[in-house]
Order: structure tokens, then sequence, then C-alpha cells
RNA sequence: GGCUAGGUGGCAGAGUGGUCAUGCAGCGGCCUGCAAAGCCGUGGACGCCGGUUCGAUUCCGACCCUAGCCUCCA
């Protein structure tokens, strides 16, 4: 039974789609006028995860998550740079597919643009201003009237009087309360706009979830996901947008995936203490970077810090050790291990616990192996699957083991420093030979040599180990 | 000030009213020419103070501390 912690009860409920074996489910995505961060990686991989493992359950989802290819930030960047905004915005949607595919990240079924959804979010508005939710401004933006919405705040828990003395922003003097949000903005000279009844201008950031979720789900789904940080104000107006328009219940499960820190203080580009996916690729392995980010649960916060990266180095190792040397196979998994990993992931998918299940897994795989066991070969196609379901363990063992653990990103364009010299060097047609030396050496009895060797090769970052069917060898 | 999460062994990180998390690191053993990897075994923890209980790290209350949201943000 699978259960999710649902933020808008703030506890653990069953899961249940509206209509029985799939299940309908969008997340915000990015708003694209720089490099996504590790913030943003967390984020996306998290509800890749929480996608595969529905899927493999048997559930037939639609997964949706948006691009925010027009705001105030994309406009003002757009200006900086002297660049057109359609360029500036086609250049970091193709690096977000970069560094997401490099993550492992499927791609959703559908990714729509705010651009693309114009018509949407017009129809949308006026449906809210038809029925009383919205308002035409002094200033000729379109406000939502958030008095009207008796339910605002339910999610956040807030209360409207609570949130107006908090009050910390100038007040817009166009809006009848401060809480009211922008749905409609008039076009300022220069801006991009399109048509609508109130004059040419842009869609606020908030409608935009709503049209688009709507027009690739429908007005009522199962699960809505997004950072922490989106809850309020973002979700909380998409509940007041698209109740206030349709009349019934918007989203049952509401998820919220927990902060990446950087010294226990939160990553962000406001903060600016931010590091990028293609500058952690270029240090670490993008498979290493998911096992971190899938090491801690979802709701958690999650410290970026090179010590936690080198230990999901570690993880990583002896897993793809474990299946070193087993050729996969089409064997049916063990039921025994699907169980348990299950039961870890039908907990509001306990990722840590159901990773622990897979080292548990290994140790078995490890053990079978020393004992000679049949069972070796279905263990490992179980590790394989298991792996999968997560998004791991997908590279062939010896070719994970065998290529450098960080820095695998081919085109570089910072300089490598220790971690660079610790991988450099020697190819395997180098380290091969130097193995072949050492084993005429071994043969001779000749202990010194054959220790020179593997000293040598171990200060060039390769591992040799003796076995009976000769001498492998890894990168560390 | 309001609201929301947390505080677990050297590190990371789950979980539970009373026998095991898991990974890395440590220690002992097996294996090895010696190692490495692997296997077996092992030490070490639940912020502070009260309460409930036969028994609390786990439930309840107070307190201390940390982070996040209340403004654009995954």
């Amino acid at each position: 039974m699978l259960q999710i912690f649902n933020s808008l009860t703030r506890q653990k409920e069953t899961f249940a789609p509206i209509e029985p074996g799939k299940v309908r489910m969008y997340v915000c995505g990015m708003t694209v006028y720089d490099y996504c961060h590790v913030g943003h990686a967390r984020s996306v991989v998290v509800f890749d995860a929480v996608v595969r493992y529905l899927r493999w359950r048997g559930y037939d989802v639609t997964y949706v998550r948006n691009i925010t290819d027009i705001d105030d930030k994309i406009i003002r960047r757009a200006t900086e740079n002297g660049e057109g905004i359609d360029s500036l915005t086609a250049r970091f949607v193709a690096a977000m597919h970069e560094d997401f595919a490099a993550l492992g990240v499927a791609p959703p079924d559908a990714e729509p643009r705010a651009t693309g959804t114009i018509a949407g979010i017009v129809a949308l508005v006026e449906q809210l201003i038809a029925r009383g939710y919205a308002y035409r401004a002094a200033n000729g933006d379109v406000y939502y009237d958030v008095s009207r919405f008796e339910r605002y705040g339910r999610l956040s828990n807030k209360r409207l009087e609570d949130l107006r003395a908090g009050e910390r922003v100038a007040v817009d003097e166009a809006k009848g309360d401060p809480l009211d949000f922008v749905l409609w903005k008039t076009a300022k000279p220069g801006e991009p706009a399109w048509d609508s009844p109130w004059g040419p201008g842009r869609p606020g950031w908030h409608i935009e979830c709503s049209a688009m979720s709507r027009a690739c789900l429908g007005e009522h789904f199962d699960i809505h996901g997004g950072g922490m940080d989106l809850k309020f104000p973002h979700h909380e107006n998409e509940i007041a947008q698209s109740e206030g328009a349709h009349g019934h219940t918007y989203v049952n499960y509401w998820m919220h995936n927990g902060f990446v820190n950087v010294d226990d203080e939160k990553m962000s580009k406001s903060l600016g203490n931010f590091f990028t996916i293609r500058e952690v690729l270029k240090l670490y392995r993008a498979e290493v970077v998911r096992l971190f980010i899938l090491s801690s649960h979802y709701r958690s916060p999650l410290n970026y810090s090179d010590e936690n990266l080198e230990l999901a180095t570690g993880s990583l190792t002896r897993l793809y050790t474990a299946l070193k040397g087993v050729p996969s196979t089409t064997e049916p998994p063990l039921e025994t291990w699907l169980e348990r990993f299950g039961t870890a992931m039908d907990d509001d998918f306990n990722t840590p616990e159901a990773i622990a299940v897979l080292f548990e897994l290994a140790r078995e795989l490890n053990r079978a192996r020393a004992e000679g066991s049949a069972d070796v070969e279905r263990l490992a196609a179980t590790l394989r699957a298991l792996g999968g379901v997560l998004g791991l363990l997908g590279d062939d063992a010896d070719a994970f083991l065998k290529g450098r653990l960080r820095a695998v990103s081919a085109d570089l364009t910072i300089s490598w420093n220790i971690e660079g010299a610790r991988a450099g060097g020697l190819s395997e047609e180098q380290i091969e030979a130097l193995i072949a030396e050492r084993a005429a050496a071994r043969k001779a009895k000749n202990w010194a040599e054959s220790d020179r060797i593997r000293d040598l090769l171990k200060a060039q970052g390769v591992v040799l180990e003796d076995g009976a069917a000769g001498t492998g060898w890894r990168r560390a």
C-alpha cells in the first residue's frame, strides 16, 4: 500500500488515484534564464524517481513538467546580454535538457511552455473575472482577489491576517489587498506582449501553471510536486486560481521536496552560493550525484559537500563491485527482494531505505559468489532491476569501475587542480602493459618489482586486485 | 512576530515503545607472497529537563539550538 505524505493535510495518506491504474502528475519546472543548479537537480531527480517507481508498480503515469519562458528575470537577463528573449531561453532550455539527461532523468511526457499556452491563460483569467475572483485594476493589470477564496492559506497553513501582518513589501497601489497577486500584466514599452481582452500584455507567474496543468492533465489531477519554496505563494495561488475557476478540487496530493544546502544554508540563486549541474558534473560522475540525491529522503535537507559526494562515490563503487563479472541475464528478479524494496518505497518514497535494501542485496550477492552458489546471476539480475527503478546501476560494472569516478565531462572549461591530477595519466593500454610486466615479476617471485609496479599504478589512481582468474583493476 | 521542518554513533543517513538499519571510517579474523576486493565477527547513538509506561531514542509537555517559508526562488 503506497503511502504519500500530502503537504495539504500534513500527513501520510494511502494513495488512491482518481482513475484506477492511472496517475496524472504535474511538477513545476524551471525558469530558463540561467544554468540549472544542484537544487534544480534534486527536484528533478526526486520526481523522476517517483515517476519511475509508480510505473514500476504498474501505474500508467502521465508526467508533466513545465518551462517558464517569460518573466521579469528573463526579460532583464536578455536585456543585460543584449540578446533576444527567444535566443536566451532556447540556449538555457537546451542546456537544461543536457544536464537532466546526464543525470539519467527521463523526459516528461509533456513539457509545456508558458509562451505556448497564452490562449489557455487568457481563457482562465476571463473565467476568473466572470466568476468574480479577479478584477482589473486602475493600472490595467488583472489581479486575483484573495479575499474571495475562503480556502486561501490552507496549503501553507497561513491565515490572511498573519500574512498581512508580516507584509514586508511596499504595497502596490493598484491592488485592492496587499495579498492579491497579478494574473495578467500590461506590457510596458519594448516588452514582449500578447494580445488579450485587457490589451497587450503577458501572464503572471502563478497563472501559467494553472493553465498548463489544465491543458495537459485536466481540471483535477492526482499529484502536484515542486520545491518547498513553491508552497507559498506559488502553489497556494495555483489552488486559488484553479479551484476558483472550476469550482472543484484541483489536486489530490501535494508533494514538496526539501532544499539543497551548502554549509547548512539554502543553495539559491539569490544567495549566490549555488553550484550549477555542469560544474558539479565536471567533478563527479552523474550517477554519483544521482545516488547522493536519492540517499536522503526527499523531504529532508540535503547538504552539498565534497565529503558527501565522496561518500556517494564509495557507495556506488560498492554496488558496482558486487555486479562485476556477472553477465546481464534475463533471469526474473527474486520476489523477496522486490517486496523489501517495495515496502521501503511504498513508505512515502523512502529512497534511503530502498538503497539500504540494495546494499543488503549486494552483500547477499557477494556471499553467494564467495560460496560458489548458483544464485549469483539471479541476485545480480535483481540488483540491476531494483537499481533501475531508481535510475541507478544501468552501466556495465566493469566499464564503471574502469572509468574515472570524478571529472568525466568531455568539455572541460575549468581547471582540474588536484582531482585532475588524480585522474589524469595512464591509458588502459598502459595500465594493461604494466600489469603484464608485474605478472612476469610475480611469476619470478620478484615481489619487490611486483610491489613497485602496484605502487606506481596506485599513485596514478589505479587499484589492482589479484584474483584466481588473473589481475583485475579499477580506478579509485 | 506567525507558520513549517529538524536535532540519531567519527561522518552520512533511515527507523522503532522492549533482539539488526544501511554505507564509509575503526577494530579482530578468513582469504592473499604482501595487498586490494570480498566474507565472518565486533565496538560506538538517539539535544536538554520533566511526565506517561513494567520499559522511551521512539508517545506527551516545557526548554535550548538549527534550517526554511511569510518577497523572486527547485
